[in-house]
DNA sequence: GTGTGATTGTAAACATTGTACACTTAGCCA
DNA sequence: TGGCTAAGTGTACAATGTTTACAATCACAC
């Protein structure tokens, strides 16, 4: 806690120049350091080099700040989220759609193998894709557990799930990486029509939860090895359960 | 926030009698309101018709007395489970040899029973009382989001799951209740062995991410209708993908 | 250029909170 | 009866969110 990032932050100008920016990214330090609550607007304004009013000029109350921070966080997730999404596929390899890592035997039609069935590939394209997603999202919660409680724990509505404020660099939200998968997986026809509707929020609940048992709930405190199993375990389930 | 239900308690004797239980209701009432930061230790003590420090003497800091809060939460939770699993069991008729309550026990002689295939009823009624499990818990969730997020957010560990202090009336605690319905499982030969191990996390992980999705993450405001539509579902994807 | 008005920041102040330290009260047991 | 000790009180302090009044600056029409 001595030698902190940003110097007392001393300022020439009279204006801040981006005073908005400078809070929201001070809460994600913050943020990272000790969740949603130790998110605090005097000190945001601290490491801004600014007065504690001068945030009230950009965000209305402490909880906009807040909810401004996990925006910006709901961002990063989706960046981790793509690179897990990326890494899964990669693994695929050039040609081989051979089935990764833990995945269980869930083949369908049997007659299709290799390479010859595309639906099969779709499908295991589609399956690689959602294992990402969800691998993406632990690993975002398990890597940063403050940024991940802030992301996800601060209320906000579905409909807002969309909003570009939360896209990552690639441009998507959480939730749209997610149903990119989901809509994978009903191209590929492995996910019924009827219930594609909604998969969203029960494959979410599922990894969400998780996300939330490992880092703050009663499941805090399983070595990494134990929530890597679980992770994948889950996956199966969800896999299974779809 | 007017004529609240406690009076300023006044006291005539020095002792308060039990102030460590008086500001853990004090602490649920909070709670129940505005979640586990509405939890404020002054105010507690306020309630409590005592000194703010005086709760220094029950609880090491504002963090132990939030603790104990949630403990009791789980506990009221757990008596929602019990509830619902007791509600999903009557369903099933007079004819069912269903035990509601802690009756863990299965029947060991499968052949007393009413139906002809004893193994079937076996597996109807764990059917059933996973799916009591999950429904009671949403239903927990929904009717008390503010002490289900303070009996399930608040950082703890797997190994105090069992802890007397989070049972409910009948002496479970959730995790039990949880673990009682995948026995059932397990002794209906519809849990594979394999599969029994840790099989509370993704059970769990996938009602609780939706018990938190639903009441303050990115699916609150959806309607209660589809909620429990929702539940349903979600519970479907259990069932098929345990 | 130069006023003029809206933006953005500052200054001072207040109620509330968690918590430490030193004290008092009263229940209990030898 | 006397004293030990658990349980509450009083005072105090630093920190936080937030309000109200004021000052500096930019941006732009004239």
């Amino acid at each position: 806690m001595s030698a902190d990032a940003s110097p007392p932050a001393v300022r020439a100008t009279y204006r801040h120049g981006d005073l908005r920016e400078a809070l929201v990214a001070a809460g994600l330090q913050m943020a990272e350091a000790g969740g949603p609550a130790a998110v605090v607007l005097r000190e945001a304004t601290r490491r801004a080099g600014v007065t504690p009013n001068a945030a009230y000029r950009h965000f209305a109350d402490r909880d906009a700040l807040l909810r401004a921070v996990a925006d910006a966080a709901q961002g990063l997730a989706a960046d981790r989220m793509e690179q897990a999404v990326a890494a899964a596929a990669r693994v695929a390899g050039p040609a081989a759609d051979v089935v990764a890592g833990p995945t269980i035997g869930l083949a369908k039609d049997p007659a299709a193998d290799t390479a010859f069935d595309p639906a099969a590939g779709l499908a295991a394209d589609a399956r690689r894709m959602l294992r990402g997603v969800g691998t993406g999202y632990i690993a975002f919660a398990r890597e940063q557990p403050g940024l991940f409680r802030t992301a996800f724990s601060v209320p906000d509505h579905l409909a807002n799930s969309a909003d570009p404020v939360k896209a990552g660099a690639l441009g998507r939200t959480p939730f749209q990486i997610l149903g990119a998968a989901l809509d994978a997986w009903a191209a590929a026809g492995i996910l019924p029509p009827e219930r594609r509707a909604n998969a969203e929020l029960y494959a979410w609940s599922a990894v969400h939860g998780l996300g939330m048992l490992v880092i703050d709930g009663p499941l805090r405190g399983l070595s990494a090895d134990m929530v890597t199993a679980a992770t994948s375990r889950l996956l199966d389930m969800v896999e299974r359960g779809l």
